[in-house]
DNA sequence: GCCAACGTTGGC
DNA sequence: GCCAACGTTGGC
């Protein structure tokens, strides 16, 4: 069992809509370093997901449902998407300035390299953040 | 809306 | 293979 945290931005996509639809294609990944995390992925791997730009925060957990295969949305390269199915809301969502201002977080990903959107959590980082999201799998 | 950080592209 | 220029992401 490994862990990930996948980023959205919830105008997009949120993950109250995840809820809605049941589960979804995560596709459009066009970075080397996310593809590849997503390309680790194993069916039930835990997800956490993060909504960008409007929220700054985790706000739940989904889960692999489909491991990787083919972008169907991509037109040229060798990208690939996953199926991904919501788990549960966070009680509480943990906004990124409580995340930066927790040392036992320090070395992870969102914080260390912003700009990655799809990204492995370490299982002890995932617990931190579950205990801050008040929240159990 | 601005800007910093990062990734990619392309000229040399 | 280096590096400058450019584009994109995402926090502020």
């Amino acid at each position: 069992m490994n862990y990930w945290l996948v980023k959205s931005e919830p105008d997009v996509y949120s993950f109250d809509q995840l809820i809605s639809d049941g589960s979804t294609r995560w596709d459009g990944v066009r970075n080397y370093q996310a593809r590849n995390n997503l390309r680790g992925m194993k069916k039930g791997d835990i997800c956490l997901y993060y909504h960008s730009n409007i929220g700054l925060s985790v706000v739940g957990i989904a889960r692999v449902k489909k491991e990787h295969y083919p972008d169907p949305t991509a037109e040229k390269g060798d990208w690939s998407a996953v199926d991904l199915e919501p788990v549960k809301p966070f009680k509480r969502s943990v906004p990124l300035s409580e995340i930066k201002a927790n040392p036992a977080l320090s070395e992870l990903l969102l914080v260390r390299n912003g700009r990655l959107s799809v990204m492995p959590v370490t299982s002890a980082e995932f617990s931190t953040l579950l205990t801050m999201g008040e929240t159990d799998l």
